[in-house]
This record gives C-alpha cells, sequence and structure tokens, in this order.
DNA sequence: AGTAGGACCTACAGTAACTGTAGGAGCAAG
DNA sequence: CTTGCTCCTACAGTTACTGTAGGTCCTACT
C-alpha cells in the first residue's frame, strides 16, 4: 500500500502522515525501489489508533505513551487511565472556563440594540474597568 | 511612561506589547533620545480594550475591528453586535464539542478498574474501529 | 571614577499540530 | 510520447504569544 492508500483508509492527510513520520510517532515506512513509502495493515492500525487519540483530545505526547502501553502486553491499565483522566479533568477545566466566558459575552451582547456606537454595549464593556 | 510601566499597568508581558506593536494593533510607540519606547495614558487604554477583548476569546483580528470601529464616532453599533454574536455562536459549537468529547472520554476511563493492559477498556476503545 | 543592578533594546527560535505550496520525479494509459 | 495522477523533498504559514541571547543604558553606590 502506498501512502496514498493509507490516507484514504484512516481519513488522514498525506501532508499528515509524512507529518507523523518526521516526528517519530509513526515509524519510518519502507521505501519502493524508487523511494515511495509502502504501508501494511499494521500502519493502518497504529494510524488509526492514533487519529482515534487525536479525535478524543489527546495531545500527540499522549497518544504516543498510549501506542507505548499497548505495545507492552504487560504494562499496567492504570497508567493508561491516568493519562486518560488528567486529559479528562483538563477538558473539565476546559469547560468551565468556556461556560463563563459565554456568560459573559451573553450579558455583553444580550443589551446591544443597535444604534451608534456611543450608545454599544460591547465596545462600552470592553472599553472600561469594572 | 516606559514600556515596563505600561506592562504594570495593563497586566501584559513587555515581549507581548513588542509583539503587539510588530503586528500594527498598537501604534508605533514614540522613543526617547536613547530609542526606549515611551507611552501615555490613551495607550493604557487601548490595551486594555485589547486585553478585555483578548479575554473574552475575540481573536487579535477582532479586537482590531473592534478597535475600529470604537474610533470611528458615528460607526454603526451593529458591526460590532455581528462580531460578538459571531464569536458567541463559534463559542457554543465548542462548548457543544467539548461535551461531546467529555461523555466518549467518559464512557473510555468509567469502567476502567486497573489490571493489565490486555483488559483495558481504554487502549481497547482506542484500538477498535467501532 | 568605576561598577553592580535593573530595565531596556533587537532579533530570532520555539510552541502545537498540522496545512499548503513549489518544484520536480515516477508511473500507467491512450 | 504525452497527459494526468500520485508520489517525493523542503519549507513557509497558521495563532498568539513566550523565552532567550547578547548587547546598551541608566541610576545608585562605593
Amino acid at each position: 500500500m502506498l501512502i496514498g492508500g493509507l490516507a484514504k483508509a484512516t481519513g488522514t492527510k498525506i501532508n499528515t502522515i509524512r507529518f507523523y513520520e518526521e516526528i517519530g510517532i509513526m515509524p519510518e515506512a519502507a521505501r519502493t525501489a524508487a523511494g515511495q513509502r509502502t504501508y501494511e495493515d499494521r500502519d493502518i492500525e497504529r494510524l488509526s489508533f492514533i487519529r482515534r487519540a487525536r479525535k478524543l483530545g489527546f495531545s500527540i505526547g499522549e497518544a504516543r505513551s498510549l501506542l507505548e502501553l499497548k505495545n507492552e502486553p504487560d504494562g499496567e491499565c492504570q497508567k493508561a487511565a491516568d493519562i486518560a483522566y488528567r486529559h479528562l479533568h483538563s477538558v473539565d477545566e476546559r469547560l468551565a472556563e468556556l461556560t463563563a466566558l459565554r456568560e459573559e459575552l451573553l450579558q455583553i451582547t444580550e443589551p446591544c440594540r443597535g444604534g451608534s456606537v456611543s450608545d454599544c454595549v460591547i465596545i462600552e464593556k470592553l472599553s472600561r474597568h469594572r
């Protein structure tokens, strides 16, 4: 399978695959005589794992750790759970931040009823100390 | 006032102020004979406005537009409201995404009860197509 | 006069995780 | 043998800063 095949099989952009190889989270691919990268089914698996981890918001570093754990057959599941819980915690924090921010934004935008900038609640709130 | 004074007055790092000048959202500061930047009260105001906008999650581009509107005395408040509503909308989208992601993360991490990696729900879910 | 300490200067690399582009080579089909 | 697609390397760009290196300037103290 060439890189385009792997890209299609996993829904990943070709440049992203090369980037993953460059940073070492994907192994260096074997090459054809002409220098084109070739891949096998286990590469689909590994890349899919990475992509699923990324979609869940894990960083590349976390994905790397998770992959390492996966490949230690007698590794501790607890370590994976630690990574996941820490990530869950950071998601909770971001949710709280975003929710507070949304509240503030609403309070600024809600009362705005058009007219000239000199009466604009948005501009006024951003301009004033409070 | 020198750059350190402005930094303290607004809670902004010195490097950030120079960066803002470089990208043109803060005007080029006047200099002393020795080449040090000098600022006045209106710079505190402008920088504070930018920082408040940034804390509300507006991009630098949006902050720039808001500042421009502020300085057109007969500008349309509606334009500011448009920017704010669009931003609110994107915050809502991110909130929805994060909430869904949190759900998925919970479903992966909750059932994990320690033990070896071969039984780990987290690793398993990341490994499998579903 | 000399020096030690801050505060200031420019310029640039680094962050996270890609994405896009330029310029060129390989390969199959018509 | 040419068209068109896929592949290659290498690098710039994205966002909004942050940090650092190496050097200058100013004030105070000895």
